[in-house]
DNA sequence: GTCACGCATTGATTTGCATCAATTTGCGAT
DNA sequence: ATCGCAAATTGATGCAAATCAATGCGTGAC
């Protein structure tokens, strides 16, 4: 019941499109051409924006867990969320950080396969799953779209296997850097410095590290004139060909 | 141009199915209910048959490599095939072991995002992507099932995520086994004992583990009890339970 | 303004896995 | 059966990252 829990922690806002459609279900919506609600025409915006509701999270709130009925797709509208998995004793997998225009909840099964929470105070576009589905049915359209959308998140996800599965610390942060200033400058924002809003720890459970090996390969990385760290959690690339030689293994 | 390659090697044997449409495009369609083929209607069939060819592969054959022109989708008749990608370095990540009934080759960009290669003599079907994507256009409903095949890859990537970068090198080898098994099951075989057609290094760089610990965690748990190594490559898993509970992290 | 808490950083030590180097096993070819 | 090669196993050693342990810093609460 990911609603209401999020209802408890007085998060969610009603809906903001009931009974008076939209132009365009959310701001995001429009923001990258792989987004599901970008070019539609508008009677199917539309029924669309007759379905969408708004979602509001501080800082650390679950938007839904692990094992919850997948009631819900949402989309990112601003801010940043954070995707993971964890083991019995806690150990915990980031498999994701989402940012504006970024789709979650998309479930296989009846329920959700991971954990979704806010990084920072974060907007979320909400779709009734059920609902969602019955219109995908009757604009194939829309369901081609969200296709390529899924495909590219699994070409992503494999990219990430490779980083797991066998690059160095010092590989993995330069990764990740690079593709958080990628996605950024996707938002059409600066890419450099790149803003870099989830903790150490974050950051190491989204790269297989530990909080302190994440500081520590920041420092040497900053120490070796690839980057330099500036305040609010900014990050400049002074040398962005050396990050990707670095990210490469080369 | 993974075809030409491919024939290069002269494994690939000319279409069965040219001219002459079969009841099914090949003997795996039929056996998950994920598959691509599995339940059309005789109309759609016939199309596919239409346009399907077929491939062989000996032990160790390359299918096409990441990079290449992605001209063709695959689906796996019988045999094993492994995909994975590359560090310039050349550190390889297992990205999938595929089996009956499973699809490779999906790609969202013209190229492809890995390369893949036979671990057994391999039989596949071939279906050309440009004509397979003006099929998909015309019947919504196979686009919907490969939507749901993608999304269930995603998941089975996103744990593959949790088991590279937090579980340890025997609850690795653990979760391996029981994926192998579980997956043997779903085509039908026998899921105890199972075989294990890769060899240790494959195992290794799917696992993000080196040979060695492949092999001394296999002794490992063999000591323990949890398995035995049974000739031609076969696992037997003597206490089950305990492996679910190794794979876990209990 | 200062207090306190969470987070980042730094240092010391341990450890698990990789690496390197033999040696053995398994298996197909003859 | 025996040869010959590839794959698996085993042992010794080294190193990268985890773990353990303080300490420093910035931000928000009051």
């Amino acid at each position: 019941m990911a609603i209401f829990d999020v209802k408890t922690t007085g998060q969610v806002r009603e809906p903001i499109a009931r009974g008076a459609p939209l132009r365009a279900p959310c701001g995001a919506c429009t923001v990258r051409h792989l987004t599901l609600c970008a070019a539609l025409e508008p009677h199917e915006l539309a029924e669309i924006s007759a379905i969408v509701s708004s979602v509001e999270l501080a800082r650390g709130d679950p938007l839904f867990d692990e094992g919850e009925p997948a009631q819900h797709l949402f989309n990112v509208t601003s801010g940043a969320v954070k995707v993971y998995k964890l083991l019995a004793d806690g150990r915990r997998q980031m498999t994701g950080f989402l940012f504006p225009g970024d789709f979650l909840g998309l479930a296989n099964e009846e329920t959700y396969a991971y954990s979704a929470e806010a990084v920072t105070h974060t907007v979320l576009c909400r779709f009734p799953r059920r609902k969602l589905e019955r219109l995908l049915e009757r604009y194939p359209k829309m369901e081609h779209r969200l296709l390529g959308m899924v495909s590219h998140e699994l070409a992503v996800a494999q990219e990430q296997m490779l980083l797991l599965g066998r690059k160095t610390a010092r590989e993995k942060i330069a990764s990740f850097l690079l593709m958080l200033s990628r996605r950024s400058v996707q938002r059409g924002q600066n890419g450099n410095p790149v803003v870099v809003p989830m903790s150490r720890n974050d950051i190491g459970d989204y790269l297989g590290l530990t909080t302190e090996t994440v500081s520590r390969t920041f420092t040497q990385l900053k120490q070796g004139g690839s980057i330099s760290l500036l305040p609010g959690g900014k990050v400049e690339m002074a040398d962005r060909a050396r990050l990707e030689d670095i990210a490469e293994g080369l």
